[in-house]
DNA sequence: ATCATGTTGATAATGAATCTCACTCCTAAC
DNA sequence: GTTAGGAGTGAGATTCATTATCAACATGAT
């Protein structure tokens, strides 16, 4: 859990709250524009640059966690459910993998680091891309 | 490995080969403008563009591997020395992992898919910035 | 209700990576 | 060795995700 030793009191926004119920309700990962695109569906849009600023935020928190996806990318989503993913090098599809490789990560290390989570991501070639080569 | 059926002749450039002297020469992985900028020391400077051109090319080929680093930055090193890295989500240092701690990753998925390589990034705090919180 | 200040959002700015295109110079063929 | 064709190069323009700016706003404590 990240304690976030805050100096600065923070403020609950219907905006900050937005942002939260919609990565929660997502199936997978998403770009904060796909999060700004939603929220823009909603009776009250906001913002992009909010959206930036909460997942920021709900990252330090530990609430949510980034991926970084093919094309230079990030996506975010919440990191209770976490999940790695799996890259074809040759048409680019990102997939999630649905176990989970590292069960049991190393929880510190000889040099003192703490280690609070994790991203993988597998490379190689898809069933469908080996057939056409 | 990754034998590239190569529809197109491919011609040896010295840029090229400069690019790739570059990424064998570094200790660690190294952004495309470091490369230019290691090369624009040298006697005959290449232009940024194909620096990219020229990674891209080797990481097709298997033998260069991208890693994603913090800020959005990718990095190139040599696949043959390859390595994962932590991420200290404090001060945001990124240190190359001495061991790799997926020795036996699946070679292949349920799904049929065939895994080649793999990036991992641990995430956690530093000793320095324990101390310091 | 009031106030101090954390927060928002439209927009400008940033910067890595890609695209364009005229020119260059590898390679294979002769 | 010459030559022709086309792959490769590079300076600069462009794209586009992300961050910074700053005036106006809204939250939470008093």
């Amino acid at each position: 859990m990240a304690a976030a030793s805050r100096a600065v009191p923070r403020r609950n926004t219907w905006q900050r709250a937005a942002v939260l119920r919609v990565v929660e309700a997502a199936a997978c990962h998403l770009t904060a524009e796909e999060v700004h695109r939603r929220l823009r569906r909603s009776r009250r849009p906001i913002g992009i640059a909010t959206v930036y600023r909460a997942l920021e935020l709900f990252v330090r928190d530990g609430l949510v966690e980034p991926v970084s996806a093919p094309g230079g990318r990030v996506r975010y989503g919440l990191a209770s459910r976490h999940h790695d993913h799996l890259v074809c090098l040759r048409c680019g599809a990102w997939e999630p993998l649905e176990a989970c490789l590292i069960p049991q990560p190393p929880r510190r290390l000889p040099s003192g680091f703490r280690v609070t989570g994790h991203q993988l991501e597998l490379r190689g070639y898809c069933a469908k891309c080996q057939a056409a080569a």
